[in-house]
DNA sequence: CTCCAGCTGAGCAGAGTGTCCAGCTCCCGC
DNA sequence: GCGGGAGCTGGACACTCTGCTCAGCTGGAG
């Protein structure tokens, strides 16, 4: 799947101004309405898009402390474990990655304090064996995609877009 | 700020369904359209809802590996490695955490030898010691935030919910 | 009791959506 | 050179939703 240069104008123009229709991006980007529509179900069905759900704010919630934890899994418990996390709310994020079994999560907690909450009942859990916990002190740069849409837009923008064998 | 069931039951019903508007969210939620629509507002004024941007998939984009870097900074390096970094469309999000004066920050490759070329950028910068990577291998919980919101909802649903001293 | 805040149900004009259509251009293969 | 397919254009239609306003009701606080 690439995206060419029209496809990248859409991404940007969204994650600027979520709030516009079909009918105002067609007017910024200077094509028909028909053309945006077309792209941006194109865009979604190919799975680029995921959707629009809403941008939550964990602080605004009342969890105002984000922090990483790196576990160590004993052989076999696996499976078991990310059952477990996933049934922690304040476990936002899981993912396993290289490194001796290991799984990182993303926490969150009402406080320092509270922190200590989140990692016992994470790591109350028979197959986690060790965990190392990184809090957040500031985030330079939030979630984005607009850079990655940018190059990856630009990179297409000017070759064959037809022949595509399938999609 | 705290939310009560009825703001719980807009946000996760928005995640569930982005497309709806208020007032078919008025039907679901069996409210008067005015209400949903003033619940809305608040949230997003008040931050809880940050907005409804694109939820883009880099996999899709041609970027199907993910990692995370702990980069080591040099004293008093913080500032510059920050710009560098952001300068990096690979670079999705980057955190300060706590630990010897650490970062983290999330990468997006187009294979594994691409991430190679990424993380030369990444770590190509006077500022950075070094750099400790994690490739993603799975993604068992992808960043949800809707078990967080029900929790945060239930604490405060069947609590008074006027007289709140100033919101 | 009175005041205040929040919810309700209703109405209105305006704008956007989903969905057609015919016509045009470009590129491809024959 | 010609026909076919894909994509874009500009327009049209009915329908729905939005933003906004209003008066009335309810429950809690002073």
């Amino acid at each position: 799947m690439t995206i060419d240069e029209l496809d990248g104008r859409i991404i940007v123009l969204l994650a600027r101004e979520p709030r516009i229709g079909v009918l105002e991006m067609s007017r910024r980007l200077g094509v028909a309405r028909g053309t945006a529509q077309a792209r941006l179900d194109r865009l979604q069905s190919n799975g680029v898009i995921r959707g629009f759900g809403p941008q939550v704010n964990p602080a605004a919630l009342g969890y105002p402390v984000t922090a990483f934890a790196t576990l160590q899994i004993r052989q076999g418990q696996g499976p078991d474990v990310r059952a477990h996390l996933a049934s922690v709310p304040e476990v936002l994020e899981l993912h396993t990655t290289t490194g001796s079994g290991d799984m990182l999560c993303r926490l969150v907690a009402r406080s320092n304090a509270d922190l200590q909450r989140v990692i016992d009942r994470v790591v109350g859990f028979d197959g986690i064996d060790r965990a190392a916990t990184a809090i957040v002190m500031e985030n330079p740069v939030p979630l984005r995609i607009i850079p990655l849409v940018e190059q990856a837009a630009s990179e297409h923008g000017d070759r064959t877009r037809t022949g595509e064998p399938d999609g």
